[in-house]
DNA sequence: GCTATTTCGTCATGGCCGTTTACAAATTAG
DNA sequence: CTAATTTGTAAACGGCCATGACGAAATAGC
């Protein structure tokens, strides 16, 4: 294995790996496979010039990719430029799916997503999961991921991993829940609760929410804070294009960040933590709203009807997000915050005062706020782009077990 | 240029290097290199065995780097076990040396540190910089670095490169410094005022505190924070043993993380932020101690004859840093905390406090914090090590220079 | 003390891989 | 229709690490 190039897991812990020539071999064809596809169909020789090869060695880098069926050669390209005209490559729709799986407090969703970065099958089941046992939750996903799995193949597909989202902290081993309140799951290895067949990540939906703003946001920089918000508020920690987990995995977590010292006590031990002003209970509570069916879509409804409670209630959230953030921006000097999850659906009522909080207290131009466009989608669709990112990473690993 | 593997400046903002055979080759020379410096005298095949290269390329590789002065062979080892024993290798203590400079509120200080780690040469000037211009402050160092410079050439050292500490915040191109109150700077290009024929990076001490932390420090983990205050508290970052410096370079900012919202009103704009509470200036004031000739040591003097407002004090401004650190360690959730600069010579009297308010506001066992025994010297260390570094990561490229 | 064994460093050989050079193919410009 | 340009491929080349063999230098067993 040669260290990935995103690093959607942390590199192998141990000493670096030795260089060896199958090792140049194999990050080059990760070059070629990443170039393609970043940058749509393209000749050998614009990959060439991309990478800084030769246009001889990314031919039998091409050939190779090509007979393993990860590359696809389009044809002839028809452009107006003089000189014989290139044949055009892209990655290929067929072959490896990344299987990107989400556990949500209401609902479970699987996903099949093609090395283009298509979206080939999907599954959704509704329904509370809250306190649910895992052996029940898990077997009803593991019926969604047949059911993905299956349409995929049909579409000439094959599951290449399986990353599940869980709305909770997950240890670094990439497969236990070490806590997730709004499950009333703790420390379950979900390795053995689901197929063992594929190889399977399972981290914190705010980090994939992260990921997925990091690979599909419109011009989402490489540095940046992604603040997602369910019933916790987590964050995911992009530094450099990769994602910050911390020794014990549990990077991220805002809403445990004091705002007001003296605040009320929380169930982490803290006092006046942000989940006590920002956190969707809290500000349910605050707008005077039941925190049994209302949710964050009531929320909105009422702020658009222009219900003054709810407003304040949100307006205040922000100053406390604003406070909060404007610490993380303080240490971290990311290059923006997006707001995702649920947090997103509200953002209109949220962004005045939490901006205006973060511009208050920083000196200088004030850290840029924006909402994600990617919406609820964006755990799953990080989880399912995170194995098809390590397909790209190593593409000589999944070439041997096609 | 490869990618460094220590990365105390980032890695080519571009597209990552193409992998040809000259970059393998260089970065197993690096890897030589580190593995020697880390692991003592070793043998071709210990190297070997330890970088998983077998032992003819070792050979090649060490006699490349013996050829161009970085590794020296010892002679032969005198085990206790069977076999021929092997040569022992050691990294050379003459050739290339790291100069490290610090301008500090006080002093300037200049040291140079041989590939063994060994520092070599070092000249100090005591006396204020407080509100002093860029132009004579440097123009001392400048002499002072000329001077070690010399020293050190008579030992058989040149040097490799010149790495400046400074009390404020640095810009990304390692040049620039964009603000330190302290000394009254505002946006000076030191590049343009320090020897020009020189490769020079210039950094914060805090972030410079941290790699000595990270290097030098007996234990330290790979992700840790490093905190350092003088007047300014700042931290340093440290994430999979690599700096994070955020996007302009400003991450770290500890001092302006707010710990009381509505708190008193800061330069920067803020309210309630650290500084106010564990600055070094509001510390003195709280003490009752004058904040002109007066500094820590007398704070600590003060605390150890038992006095009570200063005990007061220290304890309150610990509490502060808890309230800021527990921020911190949710959102990054590193190995440890690190007390280093100033903040080391009182932490007998802050470290009670701020290990019971970080205990209490985090749930499950509290991070470690712990003061560094690096003492004053740490950014200083951390500076010229950074360059040491530098060589280790690439001797191809001193080769070509020596 | 002598021989077998183990380990070290080196050398010659071979294979892998990107580069260089050359060339045919396919297009545009004039 | 010719010249110029660009693409993709093939052959020769060179660099680099792996493999296997060998002499050198130590220990272990007799």
């Amino acid at each position: 294995m040669t260290a990935p190039l995103h690093e959607a897991r942390p590199a192998a812990p141990g000493r670096a790996l030795p260089d060896t020539q199958q090792g140049m071999r194999r990050r080059n064809l990760a070059r070629v496979m990443h170039t393609v596809s970043a940058e749509g169909p393209l000749s050998r020789a614009a990959v060439a010039s991309r990478i800084g090869l030769t246009r001889a060695a990314v031919s039998t880098l091409v050939d190779e990719l090509i007979r393993s069926g990860l590359l696809e050669e389009l044809g002839p390209e028809r452009p107006g430029r003089v000189g014989r005209p290139g044949s055009a490559l892209a990655v290929s729709g067929h072959g490896p799916a990344g299987i990107g799986a989400e556990i949500g407090v209401d609902h479970l969703a699987v996903c099949a997503v093609d090395l283009r970065g298509e979206v080939r099958a999907r599954a959704v089941r509704h329904g509370t999961n809250r306190g649910r046992a895992p052996e029940p939750v898990t077997r009803d996903l593991t019926a969604l991921i047949r059911q993905v799995i299956a349409e995929a193949d049909q579409q000439g597909l094959w599951p290449a991993g399986l990353a599940v989202a869980v709305p909770g902290l997950v240890a670094r081993d990439g497969r236990t829940v070490v806590r997730a309140p709004n499950l009333d799951w703790h420390d379950t290895d979900l390795g053995a609760l689901l197929p063992a067949d594929l190889p399977l990540v399972v981290d914190n939906e705010a980090n994939f929410g992260g990921l997925a703003e990091l690979w599909l946001g419109e011009g989402t920089p490489r540095d940046f804070l992604h603040v997602s918000a369910e019933i916790g508020i987590g964050a995911a920690v992009v530094v450099d294009g990769r994602l910050l987990r911390g020794t014990r995995g549990f990077a991220g977590e805002l809403g445990h960040v004091p705002v007001r010292p003296d605040g009320p006590g929380c169930a982490c031990g803290g006092r006046g933590c942000l989940e006590q002003y920002a956190g969707e209970e809290a500000v349910l509570r605050a707008a005077g709203l039941s925190s049994a069916g209302d949710r964050v879509a009531v929320l909105a409804d009422h702020a658009a009807e222009g219900d003054e409670t709810v407003r304040r209630a949100l307006r205040e959230a922000g100053e406390a997000l604003g406070i909060a953030l404007t610490g993380a921006v303080n240490l971290l000097d990311p290059d923006c915050v997006v707001l995702g999850g649920a947090l997103a659906g509200v953002g209109p009522w949220l962004l005045p005062s939490l901006r205006e909080e973060l511009a208050r207290r920083t000196a200088g131009p004030a850290c840029p706020v924006s909402v994600s466009e990617l919406g609820s989608d964006g755990p799953l669709l990080g989880a399912a782009h995170s194995v098809v990112r390590g397909v790209l990473d190593d593409p000589a690993a999944v070439a041997e077990r096609s």
